[in-house]
DNA sequence: CTTGATTAGTACGATATCGAACTATATAGA
DNA sequence: TCTATATAGTTCGATATCGTACTAATCAAG
């Protein structure tokens, strides 16, 4: 006999995850210059990640959202220099996205000034509580990303 | 001595965490009517836990969203004939928030509508784990929420 | 090859978010 | 009771998000 979960669990989980996430973006936008939010950072972060030369539409897949909401972030991280967007040489309908020195550097002392916060928070819960939540997080993530079809 | 917690293990939770809060918001999304986002229903969910008559400034808080972005979603409900805005008997500058039938029936179906995709969820995943981290969150986002001073 | 379908990116319009400035009301201190 | 300050809400402008429609390039079937 399986025991079906109680929606309101999830429901829980889902409302101070998203508490959560609004106020980890105001702690990481806080830091980053005028004219920048949370988007652009996510794509010098995942290009450090992943590699340069990705192409837009992967990273509007890897992040979820359209191809249009990309172009603009993309357009804007352009504006400030941050990365060049090259020709794709294997697909002429694509481009390829590259950091520049600017936008490598920027992505680097924004990360060492978020370090003093999250020290600070980490200071005051159980560091193994957190380290425990980490794993189902990551479940939780997969089983939703999988279900989106 | 006291041990330092590694900033990565909360860079990886709040990237997990804006993962989810994604595609629980894109879930939340797909159940409602044309022209409603999250935040209309957010509202519609603090009304009803809360109670009604609430005062826009207060709701802006508690959400953290700036006064004139309450003022705007509170404008999209009103259209909806999802809430009411009275003036306040209290005080003159402000007015009270309170629900329609249509707004309280809207927040109840679309609770019933996201109970199978939770269930669906659910079972997929070791429940015992998702009720772990429920207080794991709560005291993240308790400390947080203290922090933003 | 040719042609129809698919795909990457962009332009555009509608709505959302949010800071700055403004109005009306309330409050505190002399 | 006046007056300065603070507060609630709105307006307005800048930027963000995203769906629709379009263009250019690629791919697939014959």
């Amino acid at each position: 006999m399986t025991r079906d979960i109680d929606p309101r669990l999830l429901f829980e989980i889902f409302k101070e995850i998203g508490i959560i996430e609004q106020l980890s973006r105001a702690q990481l936008e806080a830091r980053l210059p005028d004219g920048l939010i949370a988007p652009h950072f996510a794509v010098l972060n995942h290009l450090v990640n992943r590699g340069d030369g990705a192409v837009p539409i992967d990273m509007a897949r890897a992040f979820q959202v359209p191809k249009t909401s990309m172009t603009h972030t993309l357009k804007g991280l352009a504006a400030h220099g941050l990365v060049d967007l090259r020709a794709n040489p294997d697909d002429g309908r694509s481009k390829t996205v590259w950091l520049t020195e600017k936008g490598r550097k920027l992505r680097e002392k924004t990360i060492t000034d978020l370090v003093p916060e999250f020290v600070g928070l980490g200071a005051q819960i159980e560091i193994d509580k957190l380290a425990e939540i980490l794993p189902t997080l990551v479940s939780l993530r997969e089983k939703m990303d999988a279900a989106r079809d």
